[in-house]
DNA sequence: ACCTGAACACCGTTCAAGT
DNA sequence: ACCTGAACACCGTTCAAGT
């Protein structure tokens, strides 16, 4: 019997495992708590040996790097998508990066978290994984060079621009995700979302202020 | 021949090994990462068997939270070490928070991220452990109240404000320790220091924006 | 009351051995 | 080339036993 295209749980041991445990890998993140993920239970998951994972990983802090860099790759997609949806001018596009970042984070907490782990240990995380560098990154920088050129944000450089934008949407992704929100329904979570980028846009300084 | 009143090291076994666990905790947390600090680890340096421990704490999460607890108090007194040092006015006063947050966290970065750590598994976190119910926060909402009261600040409620602020001073906290604003030297950090709160203040809208 | 030592069920990682 | 099974040095946690 010729093989079905879909049955590829039968297939990874003939070459696709390094695919396969990525994706079990992400599964298992978003079902619990990332430090929980096991390289053990991956293996076990992917129906396969313990010790099987280091014939395509150095070691556990790579398949998380391969992870990681799925994730990024993803996120950026799912921003991509809202950006084409909307398709409006320089700050509306701003906003909606914003806006998609902490959704992403709210809707893919583990996964989140992991993306934006610290080097848990001395491990050199090489400049390509850093948000910096990111393809995300990036993005935000080409979409706040824009509103700058045109004088629609202000600020010494579209880069420092970017780490303030960076910063306010990721501290308020992680102060989400950890709970720190609690007892917001999620009606004021959305103003709230909304509040914050303007914040950022129009600051908080009132009229009496120095 | 008497005790020693700084020998501490003979004493811990009649009753203060809790508070001998934790410094000891703290310790390590600061040299190396903190997942890499194990409960056999600070036993050992604490000179009692790896079980020791357990008479105090219920399980390595209860010490953790513990050291937890301190980190929290430490960060505060700075805090309030340095308002009582300037002593401006409200606006400075909410400044002075934000910037001892964030020096805080590059200082003690190990320590910072414990503090801020999401509950690894389904272990429930105390309200009373949340940064928004901590004395922290609890300061500065103090100050953004006296800042929005006086028409210094403007914003929805202070609640709202001191969530935008807590958000950027706590995310910009996350990407400088974690290495993802590598390539600034010390002069450069600072100046991006008070960017971010200068971005906060006053936005980033230019005057040509809608 | 407080601590110890052995034991249990887990980890990540390595390596000879199988196909 | 790719995977397995046993083994090693670690975890956190428990518990009878010692003082």
């Amino acid at each position: 019997m010729e093989k079905s295209k879909t049955d590829d749980t039968t297939t990874y041991h003939h070459g696709n495992l390094r695919r396969r445990l990525i994706e079990v890998a992400l599964e298992m993140i978003e079902e619990s708590s990332a430090a929980e993920v096991t390289l053990r239970g991956i293996a076990k998951r992917a129906g396969v040996s313990h010790a099987a994972p280091y014939r395509h990983f150095p070691d556990k802090e790579a398949l998380l790097a391969s992870v990681v860099r799925e994730g990024m790759s993803i996120m950026l997609s799912e921003i991509n998508v809202r950006l084409e949806r909307v398709k409006g001018d320089a700050l509306t596009r701003f906003g909606i990066c914003g806006l998609a970042y902490i959704d992403f984070a709210m809707h893919h907490p583990a996964y989140f978290r992991v993306m934006f782990a610290s080097p848990t240990q001395g491990v050199v995380v090489p400049d390509s994984l850093k948000p910096q560098s990111s393809p995300v990154f990036q993005l935000f920088l080409e979409v706040i060079s824009e509103c700058w050129e045109q004088g629609i944000l202000q600020g010494e450089s579209p880069y420092s621009i970017a780490i303030s934008a960076w910063s306010i949407v990721h501290g308020f992704s992680l102060l989400a995700i950890d709970g720190h929100l609690y007892g917001l329904d999620a009606g004021s979570l959305g103003a709230m979302k909304r509040g914050l980028l303007h914040s950022l846009y129009s600051g908080i300084r009132g009229e009496n202020g120095p």
